[in-house]
DNA sequence: GCAGGATTAGACCACTGGTCTAACTACCGG
DNA sequence: CCGGTAGTTAGACCAGTGGTCTAATCCTGC
């Protein structure tokens, strides 16, 4: 969305631009971000910023993208899991990886979970779903891979389990936060495993094989 | 935490205030509403309205808290229940008195699904903590019940649990919001059963009787 | 009828994101 | 080496924001 002259920028002023948008991003959310500090603190003129960039929410989505690609890099890889096993060794994988990356650069934690406002604010509706749909995508093919080698449950709509994973995956990730700042990150390792555990559980159908239904008792 | 002095007003001119603001910040969210537009919708000057509220956060605060006991008056009845069956009954009951009550009445929707951004936005986070610590403690206690009656799991943290509900919870009732704009109330009421069905396997133990643990298969 | 507190009106403030024009810079043909 | 042109930058300016403050008005009790 950046205007192509940004790219063609010295890539050190970019990332120092970038830098200095993600710090403000990080700390006060987009709506608490101000440009006009942004663009004081970079060292440009506002001509300049407007030259480079549609606007705040433009800025803000290029500063996301950059944030995620490095997180997909990290973690995003994904080979189609040969059985059960495989899948769940790959899905541990990934989940730790974010975990860890979510945990270990705290700005970047915050650009992504200040996300969640992006899903609300009708202003940014438009970043939300460019950056929600490839990530539904990607975990829709998980799961499906999942199911096809039986580790992951069928008596549930896909779309509806993915949903409620992501769900809990993302508001158990502040309680590990929680978890993190009060304990370090060794003691809160085993809080993760639980966590995951958790999401293992929801994913997989149960031992009765029954489908689950309200039950009366 | 409105002045005492807003409550000595006229209660139809406390409610036609409170009724443009609860229209403005559900259209445009806390950060989009315009303070002013609301000010001058309402009629009343910018010296009244800070004479009343002290300032836009508290107003939004006592927006929430007229929402928010509306839900509880109508969802919010809890007894110690006998066994398994009656508490599923309850919980089941409250569920869907919630569901029903966030889709017939979309503004009061908007508003308690725009909660999620105060969870987000540093400026809001005291009034985030003031309306999500009663509802945490409310849904713990009846998590507690429902242990005390061998219906809800104890193989996995009570405070992890209330955690992963209330997030699948959320997430979901978007997924459920979709369906339900799409498939009117009739058909969407089957999915809603698919969702406290999850709920409810999320929430009890696994027959097997086996702590959850990441399995190696 | 008047004093004094409660209430209202609205000018004013620093700041917001965004627009626009004028100036400057860099390159390229003659 | 100059002149013109496209690319780039600077910053004044705009309407609107939430919030403060003072002066005027209202209302009540004496």
């Amino acid at each position: 969305m950046a205007h192509p002259r940004f790219s063609r920028l010295a890539p050190e002023r970019q990332q120092a631009i970038l830098d200095v948008a993600a710090e403000e991003f990080a700390e006060h959310g987009f709506d608490g971000a101000s440009y006009n500090r942004i663009i004081e603190r970079a060292g440009i003129s506002k001509g300049s910023a407007y030259y480079y960039f549609e606007g705040k929410d433009d800025l803000y989505a290029t500063v996301l993208e950059t944030t995620l690609t490095g997180l997909v890099d990290r973690v995003g890889t994904w080979t189609r899991p040969g059985d059960a096993a495989d899948f769940w060794r790959q899905l541990r994988h990934a989940y730790f990886g974010m975990l860890d990356f979510v945990m270990s650069d705290e700005r970047s934690a915050r650009l992504i979970r200040g996300m969640a406002q992006a899903r609300a604010n009708p202003k940014l509706q438009e970043v939300w779903l460019r950056f929600e749909a490839p990530l539904s995508t990607w975990l829709g093919r998980v799961l499906a891979d999942g199911r096809r080698v039986g580790a992951v449950r069928r008596d549930v709509p896909e779309d509806l389990l993915l949903v409620a994973l992501t769900g809990m995956a993302q508001a158990t990730d502040f309680w590990l936060l929680e978890r993190w700042e009060r304990q370090g990150a060794n003691a809160s390792r085993r809080s993760a495993e639980q966590v995951f555990a958790l999401i293992q559980d929801l994913a997989t159908e149960r031992p009765t094989g029954k489908a689950p239904r309200a039950k009366k008792s």
